[in-house]
RNA sequence: GGGCGAUUAGCUCAGUUGGCUAGAGCGCCACGUUUACACCGUGGAUGUCGGGGGUUCGAGUCCCUCAUCGCCCACCA
């Protein structure tokens, strides 16, 4: 059978077709089995707001890895897929186009017509994001595919709701949350992140009512929120200001004394500053705070209100005028203050951002607009004091981007102490292992701080909190209502005079309870909330199915250090809370990509790189061996950018400038192209220019080298038959090539298991590169073509394959399953002593396991030295300039022992490096002009009488022997040390002396031949 | 402000418990189409391991400190 093959791996059709084959086969299938071990990943289900990036390829091919492993390893694996409904993202997006599009708001089209378009783009999303994860060979049972809105999972959800509920640790309450007033919800703390503007810091005066003799008239406060003054419920001054100052005075000198020279004159000019503000500001804090004690009152300004002057001490006598105005509406701080001094709270805002009658006058106006009218009255009642410029941070919405207002309105939370509690304490005993460890710190400080989660929404999209309100009945009306059922549990609200109920399987009729209307929560969950429990309800949760209890706990959750907290926290709370156990044994973080400059990749900035234009040109396996390769513990994967022209192929540089720009010039053929910024038509009409990092080249062409040592290996098994071999049938280069097999096999699989994905994917690389390809391949290509040796040759060579292509599998699933097929068709039997039938697929041959009676140390030794040799003989070739095609005589003058190990690697100096071996041994004469090459223990000639480039040689030599000297000097003088023979391990000291005489011996040669060389000249 | 991480060849990165004459890929230089592979082969050049101090016989590796960069958390009127 001779078959041709392509010189280049054409990874499109591969992929395609093995992917289609796995499927069929149904080899991505898991059922319970129980003669097998479990080993389960369920996905960090990617949000449905958009098409994956390059941390999702990242993520799913380092799972796919894993799963692929141990399923050949003989784990019953499966990986279930999913994807999540990202409540407040994905009803931004769709909100944010149904703006632009048809410019329409949610509340013009509804409840329902919105959550229905919603549903039509989730489908759209989750056909594309999963067939993205197939295009990257992703081994997921499908069959098993779950979305957080599913049914399935929306009965767990309500299934754990009530459980909550019942237990008390759901709860409602009036919080300030981070109000979005764009799309009109509440945002976690998680989901706000903070922004500098500029701004300004304004001072105002509060008249003082009846000011006695010699007290102020009025206090000055500062604020760089006027508008939420009209809210304002008292001014604070700190209950003893004196003491405070001092207290910050002692901080400041403690850290003067500490600080390095670079920060002391910032530290002293803040003590020079106290010590000023004690002259200026201290005695009429010290009044204030009297007057507070004595129950003065103040008139807020514009709305003619009386409030209290208090003393409290959130008021910083170091800071701004000493006094601070409380807002407890409207600021986490004052509202903390209300609640210590039971001050009213008065809200201003409405849901959209505007004031509402409590602003008086200002009712109506925007924040914005508020402020400046509160500025110019104020202004015109003389009670503006000063305005100074000032940086401001400003809270923002992760999502909309606009800006958070502090917002008191009704909520609900899971309380969280002891939820929090074992989470902990499932990563401190062990059960839950954080990988790499340092991530357990924040892990534990996040949750040690024990924070009530808010979960609930005012979105349409996710979901509804199963909760109906009734007002009107009584106890004994739910008890006759709800007799007999324990999947409704109520209780009452006294805050708000209403009863509560949860409804565990069905929702609840607005005349469930006779005579009295129950009215339905309208709010949604968190998304986290749904998350958290993905592990066991994708598994069939509540349920106690057979599933569940053979595939949970999983096995390992791989994720980015970015949502530990938010999601990984909890779904160790919501197991153990659930299930009553933990929700994965390994928690494994992996990197960041970030480009060029170290920033993280995101749309908004153009650098991001899209998984299918990296797999366009480089294809699914260079995408996944890429990413193996470049998965360290401790470094993120910084992946410089480039566009790749659509006109000449050639990649351009990304710059900060030009990954901004619509359309980009390209420099080496002055063609022009379009980016992801193209609006206009014309920009738009321009072939796209993909966004790709040359990062991948390596694994390409990695791919390619094994691709073509794979069609060196087919053209050769033409008339292969497998036979049990003996051992002494096999060369050196056989039980060389054995050995290292056995090695790298097991350092391969030692990796795995700790998740080190580089050191895997070197080792593999090394090997088959270095070793496979370079040496095993070039020496067993003559034996291939004599009949006589051809059996052996080709059955290791068949073997050695098989088992690499096994090894390379999980990172290289396509290219491996392509050869193993036209192995398959050639060589259907693959082994050295006891030849077996290979698998049908290389998905699920058996993982390779250590033969430990191939590795062989001595073995391994020979073909160092003979790897040496060939080495010097090339050098000498190289340095003199030796056409490629004239064939040299060389000789190695080495002892006995040394010469019969080279003596049968003769032919393969003939066949690599095109030289005549003529003599190997302690008696070998060298001729007269020789070019020579040193190695400790053995000296290499090469006879070039007549073309010898003296002059070039001397040089070297020259050059080689004052190295030698320099190493010398060094090795000596550690040996002349006293210290280091006496103190240091008798191993290392041998080691050094054996090193020195090694390199003694190598200085004798080299300084000879150098003197040889000379007399020649 | 608190925490975590990084800093090794022009670039991107390895470097186990201290024993290093510091490695790889890309790039660079020279030579080369020898039928698996030019996405290749052979050979070569390249580093005060961020700075300073300390521990040690010995430090890229451990400790302290400074600098720069990145990430996370918390934030003051």
């Amino acid at each position: 059978m001779n078959r041709e093959l392509p010189k280049q791996y054409d990874h499109a059709t591969a992929q395609k077709r093995w992917y289609a084959f796995w499927e069929e086969k149904g080899f991505f299938h898991s059922e319970p089995d129980e003669n097998k071990r479990p080993f389960t990943i369920v996905i960090p289900p990617p949000n449905v707001t958009g098409a994956l990036h390059l941390g999702h390829a990242l993520n799913n091919t380092l799972q796919d890895i894993l799963v692929r492993h141990r399923r050949m390893q003989g784990f019953e694996a499966l990986w279930v897929p999913g994807t999540d409904h990202a409540g407040i993202a994905t009803q931004a997006v769709v909100e944010r186009r149904l703006f632009e599009e048809e410019n329409l708001t949610r509340h013009d089209i509804g409840r329902d017509e919105l959550v229905e378009r919603i549903w039509s783009w989730k489908a759209a999303y989750e056909q594309r994001i999963l067939g993205q994860l197939k295009e990257m060979g992703c081994s997921c049972d499908w069959q098993r595919t779950r979305f957080t809105l599913d049914p399935v999972c929306a009965r767990a959800v309500r299934h754990t709701f009530f459980h909550m509920f019942k237990d008390k640790l759901v709860f409602r309450g009036k919080r300030l949350v981070n109000w979005d007033t764009m799309l009109q919800t509440a945002v976690s703390d998680d989901e706000v992140f903070h922004e500098t503007v500029p701004g300004h810091f304004w001072y105002f005066h509060y008249p003082v009512i009846d000011p006695k003799p010699g007290e102020p008239t009025e206090v000055t406060i500062a604020t760089t929120r006027p508008e939420t003054m009209l809210g304002d419920t008292a001014v604070a001054v700190h209950p003893d200001p004196a003491g405070a100052l001092d207290k910050v005075e002692k901080d400041l000198k403690e850290r003067l004394a500490a600080a390095s020279e670079k920060q002391k004159p910032e530290i002293q000019a803040q003590l020079d500053d106290l010590a000023e503000r004690r002259k200026t500001h201290l005695p009429r804090l010290v009044q204030l705070r009297d007057m507070a004690a004595d129950g003065r009152k103040l008139l807020l300004p514009l709305m003619n209100r009386e409030i209290p002057l208090i003393a409290d001490e959130w008021a910083k006598p170091e800071m701004g005028t000493g006094c601070v105005k409380i807002t407890p509406a409207h600021d986490p701080n004052d509202y903390e203050v209300g609640l210590r001094q039971s001050l009213p709270m008065i809200s201003i805002l409405n849901l959209d951002g505007t004031l509402n009658e409590k602003a008086g006058l200002y009712a109506g106006k925007t924040i914005a607009e508020a402020r400046d009218a509160v500025v110019a009255d104020l202004e015109k009642e003389a009670l503006l004091v000063e305005v100074e410029d000032r940086e401001i941070e400003l809270a923002h919405s992760d999502r909309s981007k606009a800006p958070i207002e502090p917002l008191l309105t009704d909520q609900w939370f899971v309380k969280m102490d002891d939820l929090a509690q074992t989470a902990m304490d499932a990563v401190s005993d062990g059960r839950v292992r954080i990988t790499p460890n340092r991530y357990a710190k924040g892990y534990h400080d996040w949750l040690s701080e024990k924070r009530d989660w808010p979960i609930s929404r005012q979105l349409w999209w996710g979901h509804q909190i199963p909760i109906w309100f009734c007002k009107t009945a009584t106890e004994e009306d739910l008890k006759k209502a709800f007799a007999g059922r324990d999947d409704v549990f109520w209780y009452r609200d006294e805050a708000y005079g209403q009863w509560l109920i949860c409804a565990q399987e069905e929702d609840l009729a607005e005349d469930a309870v006779p005579g009295h209307q129950l009215t339905r929560e309208e709010d949604v969950l968190d998304t986290w909330f749904s998350s958290a429990i993905w592990p066991h309800s994708t598994l069939g949760w509540p349920e106690s199915t057979e599933e569940l209890k053979y595939y949970y706990p999983t096995s390992v959750l791989i994720t980015s250090r970015d949502i530990i907290t938010l999601w990984v926290a909890r779904m160790v709370l919501a197991g153990l809370f659930n299930v009553g156990e933990i929700p994965f044994h390994d928690v494994y973080i992996h990197p960041k990509i970030l480009d060029g400059f170290g920033e993280g990749m995101s749309k908004s900035k153009g650098n991001g790189v899209d998984p299918l234009d990296v797999m366009e040109k480089f294809g699914a396996d260079s995408l996944r061996f890429g990413i193996a390769y470049l998965t360290t513990e401790t470094q993120d994967i910084r992946m410089p950018v480039e566009f790749e022209c659509p006109h000449c192929q050639k990649l351009i540089e990304q710059t900060k400038k030009n990954r901004i720009l619509p359309r980009v010039k390209c420099p080496f053929c002055a063609g022009e192209f379009s980016t992801q910024w193209a609006e206009n038509p014309e920009d738009k009409a321009l072939p796209r220019g993909a966004v790709v990092s040359d990062r991948f080249e390596l694994a390409r062409n990695f791919c390619n080298k094994l691709w073509n040592a794979s069609r060196f290996a087919m053209m050769n098994l033409e008339e292969y038959s497998s036979r049990p071999i003996a051992d002494e049938e096999l060369l050196v280069e056989d039980r060389w090539i054995l050995s290292r097999l056995a090695t790298v096999t097991d350092e391969v699989t030692e990796a795995l298991d700790q998740f080190k994905y580089a050191d895997a994917a070197r080792a593999l690389y090394g090997f088959a590169w270095d070793e496979f390809c370079s040496f095993f391949v070039e020496m067993v290509k003559g034996r291939l073509q004599d009949e006589a040796t051809r059996d052996v040759a080709g059955q290791v060579l068949a073997y050695t394959l098989d088992t690499l292509l096994r090894l390379l599998h999980p990172m290289i699933p396509f290219l491996t399953e392509e050869v193993w097929q036209l192995l398959g068709e050639l060589a259907p039997e693959r082994g050295i002593d006891s030849p077996e039938p290979a698998a049908e697929s290389v998905m699920i041959a058996p993982w390779p396991e250590v033969d430990s009676k191939w590795a062989d140390a001595k073995i391994e030794a020979q073909f160092a030295r003979f790897q040496e040799v060939l080495r010097g003989v090339r050098e000498i070739r190289a340095r003199q300039g030796v056409p490629p095609k004239k064939a040299i005589e060389f000789m190695v003058r080495c002892d006995a022992e040394e010469a019969a190990l080279l003596e049968p690697m003769k032919p393969y100096f003939e066949s690599m490096a095109a030289a005549h071996a003529v003599g190997f041994g302690p008696e070998v004469a060298p001729p007269a002009l020789a070019a020579n090459v040193a190695l400790p223990g053995a000296e290499i000639f090469v006879d070039l009488a007549d073309l010898i480039d003296v002059e070039a040689e001397i040089k070297k030599k020259q050059e080689e022997l004052d190295k030698i000297e320099g190493f010398i000097l060094g090795k000596k003088k550690k040996l002349e040390n006293e210290n280091f023979v006496s103190r240091a391990p008798a191993v290392v000291v041998e080691k050094e002396r054996e090193g020195l005489v090694e390199l003694e011996e190598k200085r004798d040669a080299t300084a000879l031949a150098l003197e040889q060389l000379k007399k020649q000249a």
